[in-house]
DNA sequence: CTGTTAGCGCTTTCAT
DNA sequence: ATGAAAGCGCTAACAG
């Protein structure tokens, strides 16, 4: 039915084997030979079966990018720079294809399998991993059975997978390193938003946290905790009241932001899990009467591209994200070296904007 | 190396052939050794090589879902709906993955050859064509290619293909049906969105469209322009000068909104391409001193989930994107008997919120 | 530099 | 209901 390797040989006047390798371009061919090949290539709009060639070099070119919400820029701007990187329209070139899970653990480990079923070449996991011991376990095997079916593995946006304690499985031979990491450190960007905050006077601060089983929802909040806890134990304290969790949704933000000023109504500072939040708190306390920042002082974090021009200017902690994205596809790819211990840890950046003021009282 | 089909076949003490019909459960299969196969299939961890299934089989599982920009919103939605169409976990199930062409024309066609050597199942492409003459050609003949390999295309969000006119190449017995189409009807909304304001009393409103090679572009303007010719042929003539391009993002609505602006200082309203652009209009005014919307109105198109709650609210023209992705997945499925015509066109409606007033003047 | 020859792992008639 | 066997289209040694 479809045009084979084969029919361009037989058009070529050569045999399977040439035509391969001047499609492959990893063996010489002569320049004769080689532009007969394509023309017939040409002439029988001849498109290479991909399952076929994957089948005989155990290899794909397919290379899977897995991310949380794929309606979410935070996701979208990583998943556009490992495309970035795979240049599919070079021979060698990858195809590299986004998985959306939701956030759903379940459905993480499902395109696991489907990508270890394509034998895609690499795959790269972005955004927070979710805290459950059974879900970090599966998740941690699933990763080693792909590795040592030859598929890179990449974690970008998300905290090296836990040391393999316990009596499991000896080490055997095998090098027993995990995945290579691009973490963000997203402690240290709060703990440094917390700290000019803090700079500024503010000491009622409320703080509207992400899903409390993942990873980037903890550690935002220890380095939040840090910096609090470093200026006064009272403050520390008071901390727990003036935390609420939610989804990192604008909705999130605006009910995030009126049970906050329910439980404190003197509050002089937000602090919310993401940009996107950020905006759903300004919602609400513009709804409730108050300015930003004279009445109260909003901040997010990730400094996506809208939180520079929003009103007000957003005060953030910028992740360069495409930058990390970049790498991690470098990464899947081999075409960087790993970083020292396998886990390269991207700086993150306070952006002091116009939406943080000294309080007004 | 890998666990193959013979493995777990050996293992279950069966044939190849059998475990092959208990995995892909279209055939009778008795139910001890049924459970026999599947016992031996988690023990040994097997995981289907997809290739090489591909290859026998002359299908895969792998939907190919084309998006101009991934970390807008608006595709993310639909991206996200089509696949959850798929099912990935089920027997059956289909890999959704998306490709991001970042609007240019060339990268679609590499995807789409990429995708037909995959041998995908189907490919949705949505959002904007560009109307060069020479791509549409190209990328009609690409589509022809894969609909004849057996891929299912369908279009959403973007027109249908213009008809293949000319003397080309006779129907030759095929249905020469084009692809399956989702269509915005993007003219009824812009028409009504500028009714919309006409009736609230404006006679000067600017219009920041975006890059004018597009169809959803063209059709935005037309549907604004059908609506002031309607009010009088003044307005019609006006509209030209009161018109400025851009891309799809915040920086062009800003851009654009300064431009507006030292054209026709006495601008009443600004139309914008999309919501996204709509909010850099509304930074630009803000900046110019200008109050949204007792100085000028602001309205956008899409209704993206930030629309609603923006300062003021944005009034928009609603599309329903999760439900013209969802069915755009479910025609890919061959789940849903294609419309009449091969063509559904979706209803967009307006949504009239607070950064819409009459004039001050 | 090019042709020959085996498979890669699975699906699918065709028997039984 | 199950097994045997013949490819699917391509790549990769191995010769020449």
């Amino acid at each position: 039915m479809a045009v084979t390797l084969a029919d361009v040989a037989a058009r070529a006047g050569v045999s399977a084997a040439t035509v391969s390798r001047v499609l492959s371009g990893n063996y010489p061919v002569a320049g004769a030979t080689r532009s007969r090949v394509l023309r017939a290539v040409e002439e029988l709009e001849y498109v290479v079966n991909g399952p076929a060639s994957a089948l005989a070099a155990a290899t794909s070119d397919l290379v899977g990018v897995l991310v949380n919400d794929i309606a979410d820029p935070f996701f979208g701007i990583m998943a556009s720079a490992v495309q970035s990187e795979m240049e599919p329209e070079k021979a060698g070139g990858k195809l590299a294809v986004v998985c959306n899970t939701g956030g759903s653990p379940e459905r993480e480990l499902t395109y696991l399998t489907l990508l270890q079923r394509q034998r895609a070449a690499a795959v790269v996991l972005t955004g927070s991993a979710v805290e459950d011991p059974g879900h970090t376990a599966a998740l941690a095997a699933r990763l080693r059975r792909l590795a040592s079916a030859g598929t890179r593995v990449v974690l970008c946006g998300r905290p090296p997978l836990p040391e393999a304690d316990g009596g499991a499985a000896a080490p055997d031979g095998e090098d027993a390193c995990g995945p290579l990491t691009v973490a963000f450190d997203n402690r240290g960007g709060a703990r440094r938003l917390t700290e000019h905050l803090l700079a500024l006077g503010h000491r009622r601060i409320g703080y509207v946290a992400g899903p409390a089983e993942r990873t980037t929802t903890r550690h935002r909040l220890e380095g939040h905790r840090s910096a609090l806890a470093d200026r006064g134990p009272e403050l520390l304290a008071a901390a727990e009241h003036l935390t609420v969790h939610g989804a990192y949704d604008r909705s999130s933000g605006y009910d995030g932001a009126l049970e906050l000023l329910r439980r404190r109504p003197d509050l002089t500072a937000v602090l919310a899990a993401n940009d996107t939040v950020a905006l759903g708190v300004c919602a609400a306390l513009r709804d409730r009467g108050l300015r930003i920042p004279e009445d109260v002082s909003v901040a997010g974090f990730d400094d996506l591209p809208f939180s520079a021009d929003a009103a007000p200017a957003l005060t953030t902690v910028r992740i360069p994200l495409h930058e990390a994205g970049a790498r991690a596809g470098r990464l899947a790819l081999g075409r960087e070296s790993a970083p020292p211990g396998g886990v390269a840890t991207v700086r993150t950046e306070l952006m002091a904007r116009a939406s943080t003021a000294p309080p007004h009282a």
